[in-house]
Formats: structure tokens, sequence, C-alpha cells
DNA sequence: CTTTAGCACTCGGTTCATGCGAGTGCTAAC
DNA sequence: GTTAGCACTCGCATGAACCGAGTGCTAAAG
């Protein structure tokens, strides 16, 4: 069977009326709310085809009709149509960018809000990764009883702190040379450059710390990937809005399945090379969230992207919409970091 | 009418169902589940007189009874017997205190969810106020652009950094050479001396940049009450398992209401010298939360409260459980931090 | 061959009557 | 004061009747 234009103006309508309404749609209601000239009859049997192709499915027998998941697949590959927003909304998310924010950290808490607030779904960020970041401080801050506390700062102000333990044999002063030999060896390096650094580099003078150098780096390269996974999430109680998750029940396990971080930061970092993914009801790799589907999109420091955002809605989420917020929100993200991290290096 | 012993009794007896089942209690139920000895029709006559004391309240003519907020008023403050945790859970939460905790953050995270996973209602834990804590490490980190960060370390390992502008007349020689005064004034002195701190007692050599550290303070300790007044949620989804909620309406404003965070600050922080408080239904200054409890208690370090904590439930909760659980964590904290911060001092 | 009007049919949701059961309130007897 | 007994009250579950949205099919019109 043929999917002709005509098909594929029915499913746009239907699947258009979908995502507004939330309940299976009639072909009385295309017939009357389209210009497409056609009676509800005709309509009908095309409908059957597209059930028979497997676009629609019936909920019932004698309910309208409700898009497959493949439709919403063929939906976002060729049916949609860029969405613009309105100048109002542009506006707006610019205007949030425009404030100062106090960090990094900061910024990507304020964007999971924001985005949860546009869309009304629920979002995701990844904090960016920082092994591109560069060094501007480090220092070793003795804290008694064999322990001490790695601070380092980098560009844009960005900092962590590590906890870390000390031999025995080092005295504060020794802590304090070695404080300040860091500094002078790694000033301005780049994070992911220090982490994977043969210690032989650093040993000439420091052959006697080895095993303390050894273990201060990996704990930086350690507190380098765990910042990068933590996931911000936001507007997760959207879902009690919508209708499929009227029931109490299906609403926990959702929510209950996206608290689960590990799983979203692998929806968030994986697939590395697109800008935009889109993942439809059954694709997710959880059945728990065999009815949603998930948008992310990359943002870029540079040109290098550094980390992910996402939004996690009901399969028949606006996805024009969606898109052009997180187009319009990555840009200004990446412009924002892009000009923090830039700052410094000029 | 006088409230007697056995009018208590029965009410207890109502109240302990009541919060295990949820669902009106009649008077046959507490006739055969107590072993008080009278017929269900004398029972009838005590609860029909409990109602006319406000008590217990009738859902609708032909039900069992439902306990008011005054018998749960009356219930926390002198029916209720304190609640023993079983040993398991006891040495449970201790092991969760012995682990190693990153840093006083992670510590307010893990309690949250602690307390939460194991009483299953909502919690939220304030972190320590900082005011007690003693400055360990200063130093102020040039970004350029007329910016710089205040990086700081407390006792105990507790990092803070503050962004800061700086005078275009200081360049990062200035910078580095204020940074090391205020180490050497500052270091060992508690947090809120410094932060009250006259500048004349500073300004004997650092005349020329009063209006910097005048800002800096001002940030400093603007920073300690922004840090002090995050409050750390968890378990806001076990609201979705109380069939009080069952209605996803219902749960939705409660959980809008629950993300203000400073509505929840204002209760943590709030009756300053009792050592618990208990809130019930209506005695909530918010409306949204006339269905619910919410218990607080305090925890130390040393001997000052430094932080509180709460968990928040339906009026129905198990409150001796609650409170056990609860002061079982606030001493496991408040030693882990004890101990944590004394060690340095010592 | 396509489109459309017409019609029988399906099936979920609503409404309404019915019955059941848990629970009460009252009264009279113990 | 306590209790047995009984009429009464409602919420809730069940099932019948009905409605309406929507379909599928057929036959006629274009």
């Amino acid at each position: 069977m043929e999917l002709d234009a005509r098909k594929l103006r029915i499913l746009q309508a239907i699947i258009d009326d979908y995502i507004l309404t939330a309940s299976p749609v009639g072909s009385r209601t295309i017939a009357k709310s389209t210009d497409i000239g056609l009676s509800s009859a005709t309509i009908r049997n095309e409908m059957s085809d597209l059930e028979e192709m497997g676009f629609l499915e019936q909920p019932h027998a004698s309910a309208g009709r409700v898009p497959s998941d493949k439709a919403y697949r063929l939906y976002v590959d060729s049916i949609m149509r860029r969405a613009m927003l309105s100048p109002a909304e542009m506006a707006s998310i610019r205007e949030h960018y425009s404030k100062r924010f106090s960090d990094v950290d900061d910024i990507v808490k304020q964007t999971a809000f924001m985005l949860s607030s546009i869309t009304k779904y629920t979002s995701m960020v990844l904090a960016p990764r920082l092994h591109a970041a560069r060094l501007r401080y480090i220092h070793i801050v003795p804290l008694g009883d064999n322990r001490a506390l790695l601070v380092i700062v980098t560009d844009a102000g960005l900092t962590r702190d590590f906890l870390i333990r000390t031999p025995k044999s080092m005295d504060d002063y020794d802590i304090d040379r070695l404080s300040s030999l860091l500094k002078r060896r790694l000033s301005g390096r780049r994070l992911d450059e220090i982490a994977s650094m043969g210690l032989s580099e650093l040993s000439g003078e420091l052959a006697e710390q080895r095993a303390f150098l050894d273990a201060m780096l990996a704990s930086l390269s350690g507190g380098m990937d765990e910042a990068a996974s933590r996931v911000e999430l936001s507007g997760t109680k959207n879902i009690l809005s919508y209708p499929e998750y009227n029931d109490v029940e299906r609403a926990r396990t959702l929510l209950a399945a996206i608290e689960k971080k590990d799983m979203l930061y692998r929806m968030l970092a994986g697939r590395g090379d697109v800008e935009f993914t889109i993942t439809i009801g059954q694709e997710n790799e959880n059945a728990e969230m065999k009815d949603c589907s998930v948008v992310t999109a990359k943002y870029r420091v540079g040109n290098e992207p550094l980390g992910s955002f996402g939004v996690i809605g009901p399969t028949r989420m606006n996805y024009a919409r969606v898109i052009a917020v997180m187009n319009q929100i990555g840009m200004s993200l990446s412009e924002l970091l892009t000009n923090m991290f830039e700052e410094e290096r000029k």
C-alpha cells in the first residue's frame, strides 16, 4: 500500500489533534477541522489503511484512532515542520541567560528549570564535562589527621574540591611545598591533560611522593567524571498534569524510573555524534518509559560538545515546539558558557 | 464531659488502627481488636461522646470514625508511647553514618535520603549553619576581568566559594597580597565573628581597600545565610503511595506546595528553642498542607543547634515511629558532625 | 475507480435502580 | 452502666438500559 500525500496529510492532522487533546481522534473530527475537502467516510477508509500499515491504533473497536510509535517516528522524521517560537518567548529565554550566574552549577540548575517551565515537560541537564577546562589555580589545604583538601579553580570560576588522604610522612610544610609546586607546574593546562598525565612528567622533583600524587590524580579524574555525570532534573511533577498519568500507580512507576540517574545519564551521554536525538515510546531501553518520548540535544563550549540536555514527556509530546525551545536554549546556553570560558583564555 | 481513661484507650485504639489502614474505624473493629472487654454498643456510645468532644469525625453517616486533628494533637501530647526501633534498624542507621562522606553537603543529602527511605514519608534536611565553623583557609583567586573567586575552607573540610568583583585599581599582585594578609588575620576565627567584624579591626593596613573588603564580608555573610537556607528534599514521590493522595490533582497541589523551599525553610528554622516540633493538619500555616503533618527536630554540633531536619506525611502518620527514627538519626548525625568539627579544634 | 451518503453495529461511559454490608443510634432489658 | 437487638443510613458494587461517538460496509453517485 502506498503512503501517498493524502494519507500523510490525514496522519498529520490526527497526530496534531492527538497531541493537543490526548483523546482518540475520529474521522469526523478530521473532516471538519481541516480544509481537506473530504467526507468522513473517505477519511475513514484512509484511516483504516493507515491502521493496517501500522501508523494508527484503536484503543477499542468503537473509539477513534491513536497514533502509534511508528507514526510519531514518521512524524518527527519527515512530516513535522519546524516550529517558531514567539518573539516574546525567545526574548524571555535570552533574558534569562543575560543575568549573572554564580557558577556553572547554577547555570545548569537554571537551565533545567527554564526548560521544564517553558515546555511543561520534565527536563534534565547534564553538567558540562570539565575535560576541556583549564586549571587556573590549585591548592592543597591540610586538614590534619592525614587528610587534606585539594581545591582547584578552573576557567570561568568553576571550583571543585576533593578530600584526599595524605601520607603520614608528610607534614604541613611538605604539603605546602607540594601545593605550590603543583600550582607552578599545572596552571594553565587542560584538566584532561593533567588527569592523563604520566607521572614521569611530574616525578622529577617529586619522586618520593609518587604514590600520593598517583592517588591525587586518580581522585581528580574520578571527580571530573562524577561531576559530569550529575544529572539535574526539573519539573518531574509536570508528569502528573498529563491525562496519560491520571492513574497514580502509573505516575509513580514512571517517577521511580526517572529517579534512576544512571539511566538518564546513559540517555544523555549516548549517541555521541548527533545534535538532536529523539527516542519514541518503545524505542526506549527502559520498559517503564514505553509511553514516553525523550528528546536530547547537545550544547557546546566553543566548538566542543561538552554536555547535553533533554526533555521527557508523553509520546504525544509537542515535538516541534520542544525542538524549537531546545534549539533556542541550546544556543543561548552554548553562547553563555563559551563566553565564560573563552573570556579566561584571551 | 469527662475524657476518662476508657475514652482515652478507645481513642488510642482508633488512632492506631487508622494510622495503619487509612480507612474509617468502626465500633466492632475496636471491640474485637482490643482486649478492652466491652461490647461494640458501649464503644459506640463512647465514640459518639468522643465525636461530640471533637476528637472524632464521621466522613458520612454510616461510616466508621476518623480521628480529627485535635485527636492527633492529644495523641502526640499525651497518649503516644515512645516507640523503639528494632536493633536491626538502629544498626542500619549507625552503619550509614559510619562510612566516609566527601563533605557536609553529602551528609545532608544522605541524611535526607535515609530519613525518607526509612520512614517512607517525604523528608527534608536543612544544611548546618556555618556560623560556628572556624576559618581554616581563605584565598582570593583572581579571574581577570575585575572578577575574583573567594575560596574559603572551614573546619571539617567544608568549602565555599563566592564570586566577587575586584576594584579596577587592584592588580593580581595586590589581590595576592590581600589574600595572604586575610589568611593570616582571619584563620582560626569563627565565621560569624568574621562576618560581623568591624572593618576597623582590619583596616589598619588595609585602609585603601575598605570598600572592597566591605563588599567581600557582605558576600561572605550573605553566602553563609544562603547556604544554610538550602533545603534538601527527598522522597517526595512517597506521597503518591498514600491513599489520601490517590487523586492526582490533590497530589499535585501538595507537591507544588512542597516545592516552595522558603516555606519549608520557615518550618525548619522556626521555633528556635524546642527539640521536636509537631505540626498537625490545619495547624500548618499553609492551606495546601491541611491534611499533612510535619515533624521537625534539631541536630547539633557540640552543644550548639546548627540545623534541623523534618518529615512531611499525612496527618495519620506514624508519629511514634517517626520520632524514634528522627531521634536516632539526629543523634548519629550530631555525633558525626561534632566529630568532624571538633577533630579540627583539638 | 473514487467518493460519499446511509445505516447497522460496537463499545465505553453514564445513569439509574437494586442489593449488600458496614456501621450507627436508639431502646429496652439485664 | 452495659449490652443485645433492630431499624436505619449511606457508600459502594453490580447490572441493566441507554446514549453517543465512532466504525465498517454497502450501494449509489460522480
